[in-house]
DNA sequence: ATGTATTTATTCTACATTTACGAAAATTGA
DNA sequence: TCAATTTTCGTAAATGTAGAATAAATACAT
């Protein structure tokens, strides 16, 4: 791949990212994935998700202040850039403009 | 992966043999790709794609009869089956609930 | 106040799966 | 056999998965 792409996983995590704004970070990213969906991917796939995203440019990061909570490092808050959004919009409308082609025919016999 | 997952690129071939029905082989899936996408995969990366498909039981094939025309190898046609309609109707509304969720709020800066 | 335990998070490292490419092999009609 | 398609194969690169290691912040005992 060209470094340019958008995997399956990388936009199912920039979705997720979307939903959880502002408060998206890799513990709540992770259990928001387990909560949504079927699946329950460990910590460090997401951090990987996370970097790559990054470096692709289709997200931003930034350090929160400490929480005054039980305990913990501080949290990573990350956000969707510009080309970020653009990116799973071209998905998007390119999946509708897909499936609006399939001919019924296809399914008849499922 | 645990082998029953749909990749983003096969996903795409799924949606692209839909289209193409009943004449889905992989020539045909490679330019329709190249038709209505920005990308021009290899037609190994069709192939891989295709064979990964039909081990998860997505897709099916069966050779077609040999044509008139000059030369050629007989065409493989691909068809969807019913876990396969399944596996992308399931993507498609996992990410349009995910979509419905994600707050205004979080495009307002870009 | 200082040090240690506990909790919450991120980083690091390793490996599996998917995606990509292009050359080689196979099959068919002329 | 030759030319035209099409699939298959071998290899490399990108993406996905996992868990242990590390870091940082608070709580608590001394």
């Amino acid at each position: 791949m060209k470094g340019t792409h958008l995997g399956e996983f990388e936009e199912l995590v920039l979705l997720i990212i979307g939903v959880l704004y502002p408060n998206a970070y890799g513990l709540a990213i992770k259990q928001e994935i387990a909560d949504q969906t079927k699946r329950s991917p460990a910590i460090g796939a997401i951090h990987s998700a996370l970097s790559r995203l990054e470096d692709k440019g289709f997200l931003k990061s930034h350090l929160a202040d400490a929480t005054h909570e039980r305990g913990g490092r501080r949290k990573k808050l990350y956000e969707i850039t510009a080309s970020g959004k653009q990116a799973i919009e071209y998905n998007r409308s390119l999946r509708n403009t897909l499936w609006n082609q399939i001919p019924e025919l296809a399914w008849k016999k499922l």
